[in-house]
This record gives structure tokens, C-alpha cells and sequence, in this order.
DNA sequence: GCGCAATCTGAGCGCAAGCTGAAGGCGAGT
DNA sequence: ACTCGCCTTCAGCTTGCGCTCAGATTGCGC
């Protein structure tokens, strides 16, 4: 069911957040310090998705990825530092799927992996909850077959419901997922809540359910 | 079973308080108040996860973060001073799991503790008793596959029975597993079980059972 | 069986959590 | 420069949770 990322990132402390990132995004994480096992790690844990630094001591980052290409069909997000264009380059034409430049945002960086892992038909691109459709990538929402307008930040804030439905998520979780923000402002989830409500729920039943004290989830019964 | 958690923190109530709490959450504790013998301490306790105080004596919160992070696969939750923005930013970049800041309620720290174990997959992240299914993570109890709804206390609660489960807990364990309190209200407990079980046990057999004079347990026969 | 302590539970109140309409500010497009 | 739409903040309102209390009930010790 949930995708496995495995993340080649050296220094500890990125490493370490970006793991923990993904892992409440429902990822299957493993987190390595270099490329030493890389082959190991493919054939064991068999990845969709590699994160990969270009930084690295021993193989560099493109050696890395060279080894995923031949040996896996692994997806390929590169982290390059300070987004310089030659770096940036090398990694697309090293045939990567797509790439993050350092620093950046972790709810960016999490938001890329689900993309290519959704274009590699990994994670399915459309969740469906009761009579709502929810095409992340397309960026389309349907309720009982009406399409319904949504704005860039409800969208975001339904899509990651959605692929966490049936489990309550808490407005912090909500908070670094959708806008990467550290400083908890309740209010501000509760605003486009209200947002995204008044929308889908406009013409049907309740969706987006309020569980006091803990966050919200999506869900259809009840 | 049961994890290791080490606690390091120099202000001794504070440690002496955190480990007793963790240890009624039926974690095996040790308590240091440097971080002088970590190496060795990771090495023979081989924690699953460390509480880490950031202002210590001798080298810091982060300096032994560094440490645990190249030495050990070990969860890190950090007690931040004072929830400032940059201690907090810090932490997460420098990579703990997660962060605390003072002053805490207990109960926090210990759902912090759990919450971050249950992530590294140290811990189960749903319970079963007989028919009834408690999944901590995704806040979800429900009882011969129907959902049962419960408010944020309520499921505290049992989620705490349900990680005890089988065994005796008491009202002060109880107390301050899941309100953080030092004083003794039993019948605070008493109401808020009541509540459970009217909602856990309305179409089945009874799920929590009484200890007079000692507790409670969360067990399915008898 | 009696008495007392432990436990249960219904009721009510206060307040924090959550909702939402309104307004300000900012960026993009014209 | 102006407009438009979106994001965010704010403030007043509503809701229902959690706590306290008190009377009922249970079970243990003698």
C-alpha cells in the first residue's frame, strides 16, 4: 500500500528531518549516510523512490544515480545545493525525476516525492471518498460528479486529507504538511477548513468531520 | 517488549519526574545528568529513544544529538527552554524527532515519547483487545469492525489501558499518564472510564474491568 | 447481614476549542 | 496605477468537552 522511499542524504540533521517528513506522509522510509549499499538497499528494500544528495563522501550523487537507472525502476528526487543551474542540469539530463534545491522547505520536498511517485503510477493520483474525487495530480476535485474550485491552498490542504483519509490529522500536522510552518495558528487551519467545506459539502453530507481537541479527518459514513 | 528510553537532564526533579512517568508508561528508564558516558550508555542500554534536555553541562543538547545520531538508530525528543522559535528550528534541522518545550505537562512528553516510537516502528501502533481495536496513531477505536467515536480524553485513556493491557493500572497511574496531574482526583478518572465504557461496551461485553482497590485493566475474557 | 469505603453515574456549569464573517494586505495580471 | 482574488488576521459567537458535585450503588471486612 504505502510507497518506500529510501533517503542517501550525509549530513545527519537534514537526513533525519526529511525522514521523519515523509514518514507522516504515510512513506516507508529508510535513511542511509552515503552510497556504500545502495545496491544492497535496492535489492532488499526495493524502493519506489530514492532520495538523493548530490553531496556525498564516496559516490557522488549522478554515481548513484546511474546505478538506480540500470538496476531499479526506482523513482529519483536529487537534492543539489543552492539550486545552481549547472548542478541542476546534470541532475535532468542524469535522467532524475525531478530535483529540490538546498535549503528548502520540507513540505515542498515532500510534496515533489508524492508527485513523482504519483506520475510513476506508485501512489494512485485519484483518492475517492464517498461520491469525492480527489485527482491530485490533474488538480481536479469532483463531488458527485460536478467539478467543483477549488483555491491552490484548499487544494492542498483536501489532497492531504485525502491521502490521509480515515485518520485524524491534527492542525499542527496539517500546519507543516500544507504551508511547512513550524508556529502553530490553529486559526489558520480552521479558516480554510471552512474554506474547503463550504465548498464540497455544499450540495451533500458532511466530509471533512471535526474530532474536538485532537484535528480532523475525512471520511465518508457517519 | 517494552522500549528503553534514557532520559538526560541535569535539573534532577525534573529527570527523577520524567522517568518515573515514562516508567509507569511501561518503559525501562535510565536517568544521567550529563551527557559525559552517552557513548557508553548507547552502547550497553542501547536506547530506543533519548530524552534529550538541551542546556546540560559539559556538552549540549546538540552536541550529543550529533552523537546519538552517528552511533545509534535511537529516536531523540528534545526539552527545548522556553518553546523559543530558534531553539525550535534548530532542533527539528538538527534533527530530533521531536521537541518539547518547557515548561511541560507530563502527559505531553510521555504521548511525545510514544508518539515518536510508535513512528520508528518500536511500538505497535494499534492494539487489539478481543473485538475491540485501538489504533493510537491514526485515532481510531473501533469495536467489532464498527468505529466508535470518542473525545480527545476519552481516547487518552484508552489508549493508555490499551498499552497496559492485561495488566493493573492505577488511578494516580492513570492520573498522570494521561492528565499530567500530581493530585489525586480519583473520581476524575472514575467519570471519564465511565464515559469509555458507556461508549466501548454499549453493544458488547465488558472491556474494562475493575480492580477494587487497585485499578483498572483493559482485558477481553471473564 | 451490617456498615463503611470505594466506585459509579447523571446533571450542570464554565470555558476552551472551533467556526465564520469581515477586513486588510499583498501579489499577479491588465 | 488599478483591479481582482487569495491568504491571513481578528473578533465575536457557538458548541460541546471536561470538571465538579452529589446521590445511588456495589462490594468488602467483620
Amino acid at each position: 500500500m504505502s510507497a518506500r522511499v529510501l533517503v542517501i542524504e550525509d549530513a545527519e540533521a537534514i537526513g533525519a528531518a526529511v525522514s521523519s517528513a515523509l514518514r507522516e506522509s504515510g512513506y516507508e522510509v529508510q535513511h542511509r549516510l552515503d552510497g556504500r549499499q545502495l545496491e544492497t538497499d535496492l535489492g532488499r528494500f526495493r524502493p519506489d523512490l530514492v532520495v538523493l544528495d548530490v553531496m556525498l563522501p564516496g559516490r557522488d550523487g549522478f554515481q548513484l544515480l546511474e546505478v538506480i537507472r540500470r538496476s531499479s525502476g526506482a523513482g529519483v528526487v536529487m537534492l543539489t545545493a543552492r539550486d545552481g543551474v549547472p548542478d541542476r542540469l546534470r541532475g535532468l539530463s542524469g535522467g532524475a525525476d525531478d530535483y529540490v534545491g538546498k535549503p528548502f522547505v520540507l513540505a515542498e520536498l515532500v510534496a515533489r516525492v508524492s508527485a513523482v511517485l504519483r506520475r510513476l503510477g506508485r501512489t494512485p493520483s485519484t483518492v475517492q471518498v464517498g461520491d469525492l474525487v480527489v485527482d491530485a495530480d490533474a488538480g481536479v476535485v469532483m463531488r458527485a460528479d460536478q467539478p467543483i474550485e477549488l483555491t491552490a491552498t484548499e487544494l492542498r490542504l483536501l489532497v492531504y486529507l485525502a491521502a490521509q483519509r480515515g485518520r485524524v490529522v491534527s492542525k499542527t500536522q496539517i500546519l507543516t504538511a500544507v504551508w511547512g510552518y513550524e508556529d502553530y495558528d490553529p486559526n489558520l487551519v480552521e479558516v480554510h477548513v471552512s474554506a474547503v467545506r463550504r465548498k464540497i459539502e455544499e450540495h451533500g453530507t458532511r466530509l471533512v468531520h471535526t474530532v474536538r481537541g485532537l484535528g480532523y479527518v475525512l471520511r465518508a459514513e457517519e
